[in-house]
Parts: structure tokens; C-alpha cells; sequence
DNA sequence: TTCTCATCTGAACGTTTGCGCAGATGAAAG
DNA sequence: CTTTCATCTGCGCAAACGTTCAGATGAGAA
């Protein structure tokens, strides 16, 4: 069944492919792409350094106001307001308003188990740190 | 001890707070800045659909070669070997060379959880899917 | 040797993104 | 009413990003 020997095959759009059965079946397996696109976003949000620290910042603190998340992070108000409003709109974070502040928390489990799993990672082991790899010789 | 009240206080280099004492807390919990810019890289790389869909394509298939990570994910082959690059960069996959091939696989264990963390979530239940969010109306 | 072919890479292009700035919003205080 | 103050947001720009194109690399085949 499987081509694996010199003769790459083709499918019908004329891709190139050298195991069409390994192929066919990881296409099948894979998630569709709203699902992808969905996971892509949220890692993504997370992936930014201001808004990763802001998120961790609040699996700490429960429920911190703007000022008090601008502290903590270093960032001036306004950039934490323009990453809040991402992170809301993603439904990463939600907001509780009194008085003249707005308390913002965390909205969902999934993105808390996402930090633990990630946090569990790089602050207890040796991560590689690779500032900007140039051509990683194997 | 906590201001809560009206007045928000200062600390020495001028940055306005609310709850000194959480925020002292929260700084004291967060991680340094190398794990967290390091955990933000890693987010950010699985940020975008691409390389996420070849990253979960190796999850599913093992070990796959450059075309046939092509064929999967529907781009060139110069997208995917420039995303391979940085995922080879940053020790998310590795590469194994034979014949005139390239055969990519995970290299990271953590990596492998996050993805199953995420994909556990998105894949079986409904995410809220934010298209272009807009103002977010609580 | 030369030819073939899978993969890699630099440059360039168009797009997206993060943040500062300045003003807006809106609610509470006076 | 007006003032104060925490937060929000449109604009603009510089930096970062993802992809394509065209050519390079380098190992195997002939």
C-alpha cells in the first residue's frame, strides 16, 4: 500500500506527498479549522509577553483593577486597557465594574489549566532559551 | 493595613494602585521575566494556525516529512520549511535527516500537554468563536 | 562527472500588531 | 450644576510577522 520507496505520489490537486496513507489519516485526525483557529487565538493572546503577564497576574490575584494589573506589570494603563479589551473580547478575562474601577478576572478554566501546564514547564526546569537562533546545526 | 477606601496610593516611583499589598503579592508570585518571555515564545509560535496545525499534525503522526507536512496543512513548502525553522529554533520539534528527506517529530513533552490541553477544550465543546469582537457589551 | 530533487534560505512585500498619545466616556463627589 | 478621576478608545506609527518568489544547498542517482 504505502509508497515509501523512491516515487513520491501525487493527489488529485497534484500536491506531493511520500506516505499518502501517514497523510490521509493525520488529515483525518486533525481538529477542523475553526477548532484550530479557535486554540491559534487564544495561544496566541497568550503569547504576548504584556498580556501573558497580565493573565498570570490575575490566576494569582483573583481579581485586580486596571491600576493595580499596570503596577504589576510594568505597562503603562493605557496598554493594559488596550490588552484587557482583546483579552475580553476573547473571553479570556471578565470584568466586574463598582465604583469607578473595573475589577477584572479570569473567565475561563480552560485558559487556567493552559497556564499551569506552561508555568509548570519553564519556571522549575532549564529551559533552552534561544534568543534569536540563527541555523540550529543538528 | 489595605486602602481600599477612597484614595489610591502611591509607591516610590510614582505608579498608581489601589490594593498595595495584593499587588506586592502578585509581583512577588509572578515568574522572573526570562520564564515568562520564554513561555510567551513557546505560546506565541503555537499562536499561529500554520504552525500549529503542522505542530498538532506531528502530534498525530509521529514523524512526518517536510511535503508531507505540506500536503497536511495545505501550505507551500516554503511556508512550512520557514515554520519548521522556528519551531526547530525555539526546541519545539526536531528533525531527522534519511535519504533526501527531512522527517519532523515533537520534541518537547510540554509541548505535547499544552496541545492536549488545548485541543481537549476546543474540539469537544463549544467555544465562543469572537469573530472580530467589537466592544464587548457586558 | 552531471543531473535530479527534497529541502532550505534571503529578500521583499503586504499585513498585522502593540503601544503612546490625546481626547472621550461615564460615574461619583462637591 | 461642575469637577474629579478610573477607565476606555480612535488614530497613527514603528516594529514584527507570514508568505511568496527565486535561487542556493547538498545528497543521491545516472
Amino acid at each position: 500500500m504505502k509508497r515509501l520507496s523512491g516515487v513520491a505520489s501525487m493527489d488529485a490537486c497534484g500536491v506531493r506527498m511520500v506516505d499518502a496513507e501517514k497523510v490521509a489519516a493525520v488529515r483525518a485526525a486533525m481538529p477542523d479549522d475553526r477548532d484550530v483557529a479557535d486554540l491559534a487565538d487564544v495561544l496566541g493572546l497568550l503569547g504576548d509577553p504584556t498580556r501573558l503577564r497580565l493573565v498570570v497576574a490575575l490566576l494569582e490575584g483573583g481579581e485586580v483593577c486596571v491600576c493595580d494589573l499596570a503596577a504589576v506589570s510594568g505597562h503603562s494603563e493605557s496598554a493594559v486597557s488596550h490588552a484587557l479589551r482583546l483579552l475580553r473580547a476573547h473571553r479570556v478575562v471578565e470584568v466586574r465594574r463598582a465604583h469607578r474601577m473595573a475589577y477584572y478576572r479570569l473567565a475561563d478554566a480552560h485558559v487556567r489549566m493552559l497556564l499551569d501546564v506552561g508555568l509548570s514547564h519553564t519556571s522549575h526546569a532549564g529551559v533552552v532559551h534561544v534568543e534569536h537562533a540563527k541555523t540550529d546545526r543538528t
